[in-house]
DNA sequence: TGGATATTTCAAAATTTTCTGAAAGCACTG
DNA sequence: CAGTGCTTTCAGAAAATTTTGAAATATCCA
């Protein structure tokens, strides 16, 4: 599934086992049920934990880690938006911003092809605009809070 | 701003050429002015014209083929979402019910494992609405009456 | 502290994705 | 229907991403 969602094969693999599995394993393992390196399944783990996908778990009388994955979809969900905007619209807000800023009214001093940039800023203003709405949308739908998604899904299905 | 959107890097650069432009582009035009190869041009301007982000257009007396980008950035978002949406849901979803089908009522006849089964079931079908619910969720966003998108910036905006 | 076990790191290898450029394909014109 | 100009195709090249495996590091406990 995940591989279509801009994760790393191995990642999604991983976190596909411990979800399904639904109970805390351990590096050795995952290796073995998905034959992949210790490496691999390192990496995966520690990535899998930064985003809040897993949690480490322990057995007493065993040093080994385990880990578990988070079991509520809608969490799960929240997460993965999070990162994706984190990856996917942060980074342009920026650009644009920074596009602005090299046309903005210092810039444009020289006088030379003021009607151009004026038309070009037209349109960087709208996308920039446009670009907050969505994120701020995407903002909502991965408050902690919870309640952004289900109140987009309840209204957008009433709103038909 | 494509390249971390599950774009070619090379393609959404003829896309944000043609669209910060403005104006109809030929073929060797772009080439020139992005520094790529013919094929690379053919192949770009072939996939965004599939997606619908940009149109054909001729000049008289010249046979050449230009190419002018969509302007509406809310357009733009709705054709993108589509194309995701295409990409990462719904192959996701009739994985979905592939794996549903080989634990459903029939496979389970063998009686084994049964309630080991049936909590993997529980689990799937939860995935199932859940994505389901996604699913119309995107729907919403990229219906042609375009409406969807809008009410959900508008609604959640008032619910913050 | 030493030794044993578990985890992380990272350069190199494997894999996947994307781009190139030459050749084939098409369509118009004389 | 041959010539010209433009577009598309696709096998191989290049680039980007991901995985491996062994060495380095960290942790635990006697």
């Amino acid at each position: 599934m995940g591989s279509s969602w801009g994760i790393p094969r191995t990642m999604a693999e991983v976190h596909a086992l411990l979800y399904i599995v639904g109970e805390p394993l351990n590096t050795d393992q995952i290796m073995a049920r998905l034959s992949i390196s210790r490496g691999s399944a390192s990496m995966s783990l520690k990535s899998l934990h930064d985003w809040g996908l897993i949690a480490r778990a322990h057995r007493r009388g065993d040093r080994k880690e385990y880990f578990r994955a988070e079991q509520d979809v809608w969490q799960v969900f929240r997460i993965i938006t999070r990162e994706r905007k984190r990856r996917e619209i942060d980074p342009v807000l920026m650009a644009l911003h920074e596009c602005r800023d090299l046309t903005g009214p210092r810039a444009t001093a020289a006088m030379r092809h003021r009607s151009e940039i004026e038309a070009h800023n037209l349109r960087l203003d709208e996308m920039i605009e446009f670009i907050r709405l969505i994120d701020s949308l995407a903002e909502q739908f991965v408050s902690p809070s919870g309640k952004g998604l289900r109140l987009a899904v309840g209204l957008l299905g009433k709103a038909v």
